[in-house]
DNA sequence: TTCCTCGTTCACCACTTCTTCACCATGCGT
DNA sequence: ACGCATGGTGAAGAAGTGGTGAACGAGGAA
């Protein structure tokens, strides 16, 4: 459940955008001025941070520029009611991530808050690392590609965040939850069958590419596990 | 020890950022009009650049220009008295790296330096200056010009620029927001295609002109890559 | 001035990927 | 063996992403 922090003097307002952000399955937080509003983007790091730039303290524009020179990302959905282009613009230039102007409908920024924490979480950060390499798997964080027998896998950037989060802790069952924790963001979900599907595709596209492993090992009732088994002849499909 | 030109007019300025870098580890060398500024950063190749914008001789703008279009990427820190918010943006898109208003503290100075040369590091892979050859793909940056067999490219600077950031980092994915970063000084501000439309003209110029590879890769939901691919009969258009 | 080049933005389209759901299969405790 | 809980599978709609052509405007050149 991902928590939004809404910076917003107007307590109607934000008692409003808090209630339907809660219906729409986020976690609101709100305070009514910018010094407190950037004192808890910096400590409680909420996944999407609303933001009126009218404010007592320091002003939307301050916090925002202020956050990010402090390498804070957090998705920053601005509202306001002056909403000439120049103001749009600037805005994005100093790091918001959308710009609602007032008056908005409440479901419009429901879309544009899920809009930016789906964005945040998918954003792929600067490529790097070493490759991992398990028997003939390989995984090139550079390339954003994994390969089996020298053969490219072809995944899908979920695919592969998930390929290589379960390759750092090889070895170790990883629980769904801390895979929706991690590549989803999603703070808790029962009956979630997201993390499933993405396996069975990884399966397919990594599994059966092999010829002598399987890779990914279902513990039943706690997660998964990345370690190879070589395949018997019986268990070859 | 990074090297670090300061070009700066007010030799009192001048002396004492010179002092503080260099109490921070820095290597630094001062001139005081642009003209020189210019030659040095052209046959000394500092790590970093703190630029002044009002200076005797060509003036900051122009020198970041000039040296941005001749694919010169060294980092710079403009330091400047004006900070309105026109000139931050404008010096950002034509290639300052970051910008401090005076007055500033010296410790913020070091900070920004230190930042710029960090990310001066990663992109130092590659000599600068070297010409770089990919099969039969060769890019000059001294010359300003790609060459695919044999035959000039004509690509415009900023299509130079992209191409050259990508040659560096080759084999490696690059994402937008990088590109955009190093590139067009900007935040990445989520649905921004520029990166999109040069790519596609640079494909224009280089894939189309090479009869035997194709070099830019897309990585869907991740960047770009230069890579050499070569041309199946089939994948010739 | 007018003409050009270049950078930037936009709209449209095709395509890929993500997410959800229902249903089936398997594992586990009693 | 039975029944519940957990995991696997396929499909389909929703959402996101990239390629492309065109238009606009700023700035320099003629």
């Amino acid at each position: 459940m991902p928590k939004v922090l809404i910076v917003e003097d107007d307590e109607v307002i934000a008692q409003g955008m808090a209630r339907h952000l809660g219906a729409a399955g986020f976690d609101p937080v709100s305070v009514g001025n910018g010094t407190q509003g950037l004192a808890r983007l910096r400590y409680e790091r909420p996944d999407v941070c609303v933001l009126d730039l009218m404010l007592p303290g320091i002003d939307g524009w301050k916090l925002i520029e202020t956050a990010r020179n402090e390498g804070i990302g957090t998705p920053i959905v601005v509202v306001s009611a002056r909403g000439t282009e120049h103001d749009r613009v600037h805005a994005l230039e100093i790091g918001a991530d959308d710009y609602l102007v007032k008056p908005f409908s409440m479901k419009e920024l429901v879309a544009r808050v899920r809009a930016a924490s789906r964005r945040a979480l998918r954003r792929e950060e600067t490529p790097r690392g070493e490759p991992i390499e398990i028997e003939e798997l390989r995984i090139d964080p550079l390339e954003v590609q994994a390969y089996v027998d020298d053969q490219s896998a072809e995944l899908t950037p979920t695919e592969f965040r998930l390929l290589y989060q379960l390759a750092l802790d090889r070895g170790r069952v990883v629980t769904r939850d801390e895979l929706l924790q991690k590549l989803w963001g999603r703070r808790e979900s029962h009956r979630d069958r997201t993390v499933d599907v993405f396996v069975r595709r990884l399966r397919e596209k990594v599994d059966r590419q092999s010829s002598t492993h399987t890779f990914i090992q279902t513990r039943y009732g706690v997660g998964y596990r990345l370690e190879p088994v070589p395949k018997t002849a019986a268990s070859v499909s």
